[in-house]
DNA sequence: GTGTTATCTGAACGATCGTTCATTTCAATC
DNA sequence: GATTGAAATGAACGATCGTTCAGATAACAC
């Protein structure tokens, strides 16, 4: 009656399982729960039945749900990190600013389950996992810092405060994610272009 | 041996104890705790131990712990249009602007945890909670809209698409409750005016 | 086909959750 | 000082949590 993975009465390993499949669908569906719901309301019970198993079987892949947390947020952020490592700089400060700002929407945007967990979930980290995620957060902020700086002493940027002016940049651009609709009236590519007409007034001389 | 407050084997009402007291400390206490752990990780029982007393009391205060939320929530948010309400306005579009950010910077560094809160546990709110709770919210976005649409007529700013400025703007602005610090370096007075240069120069025509 | 390994089920564990309630004591009134 | 209502305790409820594990079955190597 039935062929793979529908079995009525499965008792065991279920046809069709692989490790190269679950594992994966797994950290997809967590990512959209945790996003979605917040870490703590989601159980480890319905990421399984996201999975299309049962809630033991996720143990083959994490060793517990702080673990998966930790997992998902570092993951991200290096992702992010060996992003911006690669992509192209402008031309001296203005361009690098405008790359930044145009790298930071498009990423965000085309993740943002990741970029809300790696944003909120914070403070429900286990302090050991914490320290390292934290760093690399920090790591990406003094890019854009650099950047400020390196605006401020050429003369191009007039930023008395070039710490305040990386954080308020920041904090301008990733709230994208928390309104921008792909189904809306604006492309990204114009989004970008309308918060990078904002930065570069913003921090300009 | 005791005298109030701290007898060692209380079994029913205890000395001192009054609702003109226990009800604001509870919501004190949930308010920081909301604020530093999240809504889902903290339980009745924390909440209780903060203010002192057995977990089966709050429920002389609170419907449930959804409620308590939405109180809180909605408490604050009516608390931030009435005040924005009451505060002087600047002369036009820039003077109103200029009201605006500064309004919102001292609001929101008073009150960090209810603005947590606010901007984080959203999801955490049952559907019927949710709908006038949001409307606040938009309420509060609105009036900043209607500034930026104001300056966008009179030609004394340069917006292609106010909605987007509008958020963008907030989202700036509100950032500054995930750094500052009254022990750091700037006044709330210093800060609020860095905020101001930037986003007057980001409106700018 | 046989044997080995990878993968999942089903059931259970103790802990903890939000919430309720009968009971007890304190505060307030007269 | 007796009475009444307000306020809190302590214990309990069923539900649900994250996690473990023995056993069962599919995938794969030979």
């Amino acid at each position: 009656m039935n062929d793979r993975s529908d079995n009525t009465d499965p008792m065991a390993r279920t046809s069709g399982s692989h490790s190269e499949i679950t594992g994966p669908r797994l950290r997809e569906a967590a990512q959209r729960l945790f996003a979605r719901h917040g870490y703590a309301s989601v159980t480890m019970r319905q990421i399984a039945a996201e999975v299309g198993v049962q809630v033991g079987a996720l143990y083959n892949y994490i060793p517990d749900k702080q673990g998966l947390l930790a997992d998902l947020m570092r993951a991200h952020l290096e992702e992010l990190l060996a992003a911006w490592a690669a992509e192209p700089r402008g031309e001296g400060p203005l361009g690098a600013l405008e790359a930044f700002t145009r790298f930071h929407i498009r990423f965000h945007l085309e993740r943002p389950d990741a970029v809300f967990i790696a944003y909120m979930e914070l403070r429900n980290l286990a302090p050991e996992n914490f320290a390292g995620i934290e760093a690399l957060r920090k790591r990406y902020e003094t890019e854009l810092e650099d950047i400020l700086r390196a605006g401020q002493a050429a003369g191009v940027f007039d930023l008395p405060d070039t710490k305040l002016a990386t954080l308020a940049v920041i904090a301008m651009l990733t709230g994208v994610t928390t309104w921008y609709r792909d189904a809306g009236r604006l492309s990204r590519e114009r989004v970008a272009g309308l918060y990078w007409d904002m930065v570069r007034k913003a921090v300009a001389a």
